[in-house]
DNA sequence: TAAAAATACTCCATAGGTATTTTAT
DNA sequence: ATAAAATACCTATGGAGTATTTTTA
């Protein structure tokens, strides 16, 4: 399963509406349509009850706090990435590299 | 980013070869050399030091924390899955719903 | 009937596999 | 020389978009 599942799922609770969901994702419309089908297939649950008014999440409450439990969880690994790369950049070869040698490594 | 890529990632630290921990992930040596590739891509860092015995994490040991807290937190989102797909399940149309209503959720 | 979601379709990017080459002790 | 990683190449699947249809209060 993809990060960006969790980021649909959680804003379609948010939003309240694929449609708006998709808004603020940058996404389309059926792109979000098929994050939600692919989660709810992947875990073999119906989330949502379908209106013409929008989605509304069934006995989903713990789930959705598990998924935002994973989300920040992911968020710390992205933050101490961040943190990493500070730490031993100037040795890494990092985008364009001018005639760097290949092995700029860490040494020690 | 994957959920796979950080169980690939976690595996090859664990396995200390990417050829060992292909195997145990049932999955190509190259894919898994990609898994890893990519994750470094994606996180703009290196992560291994590259030998010919193997592969051995450089100032990761946080970086790994966190990647297996994402999955601890992944799996627990998997688990209440599964605890609603047991409270649900009649309700719902799994699988091959013999003529059953489209109307079949739940209604509380 | 009207908003929202789902479907159909097309295209491209990516993931994975096998075979091979490169690397570094 | 050898175990391990990386690369090359190919194929198939999936993900995203646009356009359209279906749904239901």
């Amino acid at each position: 399963m993809d990060i960006h599942l969790l980021k649909t799922f959680v804003a379609v609770v948010r939003e309240g509406t694929i449609t708006r969901a998709s808004e603020k994702l940058f996404l389309s419309q059926p792109a979000v349509s098929a994050h939600i089908k692919a989660m709810e297939e992947s875990l073999g649950v119906s989330l949502f009850e379908r209106t013409p008014r929008g989605m509304f999440l069934i006995e989903g409450e713990r789930l959705l706090v598990k998924a935002e439990q994973t989300l920040a969880a992911h968020r710390d690994l992205l933050d101490e990435a961040t943190r990493l790369r500070g730490k031993l950049s100037g040795q890494l070869k990092l985008g364009v590299s001018s005639s760097t040698s290949p092995n700029s490594r860490v040494t020690s």
